[in-house]
DNA sequence: ACCTGAACACCGTTCAAGT
DNA sequence: ACCTGAACACCGTTCAAGT
């Protein structure tokens, strides 16, 4: 009978958690299916061809919840990115994985269109709309890839100690500012730092949808 | 006399753009040091300590010009960012390789110091400033990374293409909001899309600033 | 159509041994 | 203090051969 495309994609996500990104290897993918490594190039012409589907498939998640009337443009705009943020935190490294992705997928294609809907509602111009709803996505992106370095199964514990003794250090004896807001640099809310982050791009759109104010 | 870590970093960037990232290995840098493999052991523990090395000096190429009396906050904090995208741009794969790191190395501390700076100076609370210089940030890497893998050296033109029409095809039967933009999406010009979506930051960054208007 | 055996050309990393 | 030889335990990928 032998393996489908989606089976190995899910299978390689499940994989995913366990071993990470690094950890990842078309070997290990193979034993996990009970196959042999070359038999994963009759269904992908390479890893990268394979880690692609991957971002797809993890993307895929984000849900599209049925539009409320009642909703603004802001808020159904900011569910889809708060999906997007928790798509890729679903999987261990899942924004590297993505990371190494383009907008070209159709599930990305789907989260762009998604982004655009409510802005274009309320009625941006395409460019405005386009290219809101991807900066949107990029700042959403760098976020998780911060987010998720610093995840505990990312970083072993006295590593991060060790390199937040080292942040004091130098912020004491050379970056003022960054010393007197360590208190919010490692305030470990990332729900409120990512709406913060989130909300100022918001007020940004807000500011171009509404010229007239 | 040996090699010393400057040396290698320096090398290590130079055959970046040569090979790219995933075409750099340890041997290979051995090789252009003139040296053998295993002696980069004795200046960096792992790879990944080396990489880390690397972002931090391809960050310590954003300048910090001496401050204008007559620049603005907003003109201070966008130039920095600016410096930024032009760092993780100067080196093939850059913002992949700045991706694997942590705001904890000096000089990515520095730039957070450089950005937080205008932003305190114009009234900003630790919170506003630091949390508003990271966002901005990360809206940087995550625009970089997707400008960087659009770049000619980063893909073939052939591949370019055929995503190109991928995605005009999904976009005509399946997403009505890009087909409408797929002008502004394929337009080329990053700069005006960077200063665009810097711009929705700081406008929203400017709305705290001045909560009274 | 789908899988395997076996090989090719590499990797990162370690470590005893050299100078 | 710094480098090398040699090895270990892996990689991604190809391809003739099998069913």
């Amino acid at each position: 009978m032998g393996i489908q495309k989606e089976q190995v994609v899910a299978k390689a996500l499940e994989l995913l958690d366990e071993t990470g990104l690094d950890g990842l290897t078309m070997r290990r993918l193979a034993d996990a299916l009970e196959v042999k490594a070359a038999s994963l190039y009759w269904h992908f012409a390479s890893k990268q061809v394979l880690l692609d589907a991957m971002a797809d498939a993890l993307v895929a998640e984000v849900a599209v919840q049925p539009t409320t009337a009642a909703q603004s443009w802001r808020e159904r705009l900011m569910a889809v990115a708060v999906e997007m943020r928790g798509a890729l935190q679903s999987r261990r490294d899942g924004a590297r994985v993505f990371a190494g992705t383009y907008v070209t997928m159709p599930n990305v294609m789907r989260v762009g269109e998604m982004m655009m809907a409510p802005l274009r509602e309320a009625g941006a111009d395409t460019r405005l709309a386009s290219w809101g709803a991807f900066s949107v996505l990029y700042f959403v992106l760098g976020f998780v890839m911060e987010e998720s370095g610093l995840a505990p199964d990312a970083i072993p514990a006295a590593e991060l100690e060790q390199r937040t003794t080292s942040f004091l250090v130098h912020a004491l004896t050379m970056f003022p500012h960054l010393h007197a807001a360590r208190q919010d640099i490692f305030n470990p809310d990332f729900d409120s730092r990512f709406q913060f982050g989130l909300d100022l791009m918001l007020d940004g759109l807000a500011a171009r949808l509404n010229p007239s104010r």
